[in-house]
DNA sequence: GCCAAATCTGACAACGCTGTCAAATAAATT
DNA sequence: AATTTATTTGACAGCGTTGTCAGATTTGGC
């Protein structure tokens, strides 16, 4: 009883330096054990509409903010999700992470952002080395991390729910978030077929990446469908980087025939053929058409500007903070974490690089 | 001694497992105290040699990696880094985001990422709230966080180390990265003059942000050491973004007399001039030349490429964490914090958009 | 070979919270 | 009114580390 007053003094001091206040303050100005502010402060039943109100009002005068790592320790959950990426596009990184910080922010969890060293060798032990280091709450694994199978195992060893963005292989191995990568570039492929391009070109991505290959079935499947078998001089191999398309574009306008229309993988590499293409004096799109695949902000600064497919990464980030966030609010009767797959929609924006032949 | 064989069995399954070891078990692997063992992974003084190698041999063997949420809770340090932000150019982030991230790996530090609203509203306590609930071993702020009372305020009284970049307020408030940007724009606009340009105009930033200021400084000042005034119609109000550059672009060509060149205070809004300019047929750099600020990847997409100056954002966040990593690692004898100032060197960047009168 | 000083090592109490479980209180039942 | 049952509450033991401090061991000086 006499030591009551000295949590009000420090009240006071507190509203005007914001120092930190821990959960004993607010239990002691309560007048209440700090098992209930912990319990009002993590929402749970069983707690009097009174004390509860009492707890509120002496948390919000003390600006008691409960220390995460501390919860942490104590308890399950660490209120941390963590973006572990190796990515050669920095938009799509930039997307991924301001969207799953989004719905971090609205859940009270923070995000750790990971890039990993695909060529150090030791991926495993970097990333076994940071699910041991920092208890986290779910991991978000984008391509090409995840499609290798060491990331995966070590991610399941250390038994932390994760999502994967547009994976290729193994599917059904955990909760998904895709586009129809496939279909995407069959349309792709389809509208500069509509336009009445014969001869298409193809620069593949990354072969690390598995986007690479749907997006390559989809351009053969709409080629086959159209009755036309895709020659090996229209397919070049690109590694989804400006260079690689200057590469790309290099040898296509070295030979002697060069195709019509040339579909590329990523936006990037477009960038990379339109630049070599200007060199030369080849004119987009009266000579050569072009369509890319991704819609960065670059696509409308190049002249012209590029006709590409336009992947809804925000959502993706969204929906895959969605599902691990779900996970560990609670609700423990969701769906198994490998039935969930959420696929989003695409859209092929038309702009000035492509002409009906 | 009859429990001691229990590490061992474990520590054999946990090669194989790779699940979490704590510091009892490598303890008890080794024979000494946990005590013992954390010095040896803090590499604290005091060790015997021997005794260090047999603590460092059986952590080896548990792929022990101490938790750093324990560690945070227990001792002075996070070995949680945070970058603050708000910014309308995604390149400047990234980078920013990059580099830090980079030097944390090399302390086996991690960083959180927590991009802040402005128009919320809530600044301080959004700042407040996420100081309290995680210990944090240094802040980093960009602009225009960096020059903002309230944010500095906040921080201080949180009582955590913080560098700001490119501030341009409060000057020796704490750790500062910097480029001199009054010069780099004094030079862009020396270069515009030296072409024998004289209507120059300058595209402003962000009012908020501090570099607006600093680069417009440098541009009257350039403009002032030629002996030329610059006028009103001159200076157009922008925002750092795409479409302020548009906004500003067609202000400048509904105009009777245009200036010959035309200094945009960043990139963005140079290539949304360029699209309007590309619009009316207005030719860059025939008809007007251009230069920007910042160098990001987008100029040598758009056409004719842009001369800019490059900011060395990689550095600027290179010499950010070091900052504040050095803090931590120990050395308690740096120069305050209030009196680190560091200087990287930009570069005027020549391309396409400018041409000699 | 003995004592002081320097060097090493370990017990134990935090750090700020949550989980478990038992005690206290309130509500419902007989 | 006496039980039984449901609801609220709090004591206490961790979570995995570091800090403090005292005890044990080694080293150096004579």
């Amino acid at each position: 009883m006499t030591q009551i007053k000295a949590p009000a003094e420090r009240a006071a001091s507190l509203t005007a330096t914001s120092a930190v206040s821990t959960i004993n303050d607010v239990a002691r100005l309560a007048g209440v054990s700090i098992k209930t502010v912990s319990r009002v402060m993590n929402n749970e039943p069983n707690v009097r509409e009174e004390t509860r109100a009492k707890v509120k009002e002496a948390a919000g005068l003390l600006h008691y903010r409960p220390n995460l790592l501390a919860r942490s320790l104590a308890g399950s959950r660490s209120f941390l999700l963590c973006l572990l990426y190796h990515n050669p596009v920095p938009t799509y990184i930039n997307n991924m992470h301001q969207g799953v910080i989004n719905r971090c922010r609205q859940s009270g969890y923070h995000l750790l952002a990971e890039p990993q060293d695909l060529q150090g060798g030791d991926l495993e032990r970097s990333i076994a080395g940071l699910l041991a280091t920092v208890r986290l709450d779910g991991v978000i694994l984008t391509p090409p991390l995840c499609d290798m199978a060491v990331v995966m195992q070590t991610v399941e060893a250390a038994g932390v729910p994760y999502v994967r963005v547009s994976p290729f292989l193994y599917p059904g191995r955990t909760a998904t978030v895709r586009m129809d990568e496939t279909r995407a570039a069959r349309e792709a492929t389809q509208y500069l077929l509509n336009k009445g391009h014969r001869d298409i070109g193809f620069i593949m991505g990354h072969p690390e990446h598995g986007g690479t290959h749907l997006r390559y079935q989809g351009y053969v499947s709409a080629m086959r469908d159209a009755g036309i078998e895709p020659r090996a001089e229209w397919i070049k191999q690109g590694y989804f980087n400006f260079e690689s398309g200057v590469e790309a574009g290099k040898a296509y306008f070295a030979a002697e025939k060069r195709p019509t229309a040339i579909f590329s993988s990523n936006d990037d590499m477009a960038f990379g053929l339109m630049s070599v293409a200007q060199q030369l004096g080849i004119r987009i799109p009266d000579d050569i058409s072009i369509i890319g695949f991704d819609d960065t902000p670059g696509c409308t600064l190049i002249w012209p500007h590029l006709t590409t497919i336009r992947q809804p990464i925000l959502d993706m980030a969204y929906a895959a903070a969605d599902i691990l966030l779900s996970r560990t609010s609670g609700e423990e009767d969701g769906p198994a974490m490998n039935d969930i797959v959420r696929e989003l929609p695409f859209t092929l924006i038309e702009r000035d690089s492509v002409r009906a032949l």
